[in-house]
DNA sequence: ACCTATGTTGATAC
DNA sequence: GGTATCAACATAGG
């Protein structure tokens, strides 16, 4: 076991997660939203985030989508060697990923790709901040990142400055439908950036839809695209 | 060279 | 309590 990283394992002190895990078996795996941890035999649970950069290494093998410039081994923030000889590395160019002991998963809203209708409605239908803001927002939903918001906001032909509590429950259902199918098929695929708006959206960037140039500005503290034309 | 941008999140201040 | 802003990180690109 390697945790020598001071940053991605804030706060531990070097040495501490290894001498919780060490002796142990990995017994289940789990994810909610953007955040996974796994359990052990005699209770410490590991949570691990990937950031903005962050890639699970099994043996070597990079899981999800293989982008570039995400690859080199040096990069290995956090590593479990196994006794038959297997490895786990959380892979982390930015080192903004993280390993921890006890992660609180209570503060985390239920999966966007899970939710139902009722508890959608009454989650992110409510509040001043904009509605981009509300469904980023892990505690509210949890998965839901910058690029899967524009996509999701874009399908659902809704404006990502509205402010959240002023949807209608027909507006609120269609953004629902949205962003599981969204989250959906970026879990299937490999990544948010296998959605139609995100290769448009960069300055200059056009609709898919109708061709017209995007907008884009700062909403919610985050860089945002969508159409002026047909997102209301 | 310098400034900006970036699939995130948390601490902090109104 | 809800909302907005900024810092932490490392690299790429204009």
């Amino acid at each position: 076991m390697n945790d020598r990283d001071t940053y991605v394992t804030r706060p531990h002190p070097p040495g501490e997660i290894a001498a919780a895990l060490e002796g142990t078996r990995l017994t289940a795996a789990h994810r909610r939203g953007k955040s996974m941890w796994v359990e052990t035999d005699r209770g410490p649970v590991l949570g691990l985030h990937l950031g903005m950069t962050g890639r699970i290494v099994i043996d070597g093998e990079e899981a999800g989508d293989r982008r570039r410039g995400t690859d080199r081994p040096g990069w290995d923030r956090f590593v479990i060697e196994f006794e038959d000889g297997g490895r786990l590395a959380l892979r982390d160019m930015r080192r903004l990923g993280r390993a921890v002991l006890a992660p609180a998963i209570d503060r985390l809203g239920p999966d966007a790709a899970e939710v139902d209708r009722r508890t959608f409605r009454e989650r992110v239908g409510r509040g001043t901040a904009p509605l981009k803001a509300r469904i980023m927002d892990q505690a509210v939903i949890a998965g839901v990142g910058n690029l899967l918001a524009d996509e999701a906001l874009w399908q659902a032909r809704l404006d990502p400055r509205r402010p959240a509590g002023s949807l209608s429950e027909d507006e609120l259902d269609r953004l629902r439908r949205e962003i599981r199918a969204s989250a959906r098929s970026a879990i299937r695929r490999g990544g948010a950036h296998t959605g139609r708006l995100i290769p448009e959206r960069h300055p200059g960037g056009h609709c898919p839809r109708d061709g017209v140039e995007l907008r884009h500005a700062q909403v919610g503290g985050r860089t945002t695209y969508w159409c002026p034309a047909d997102q209301h």
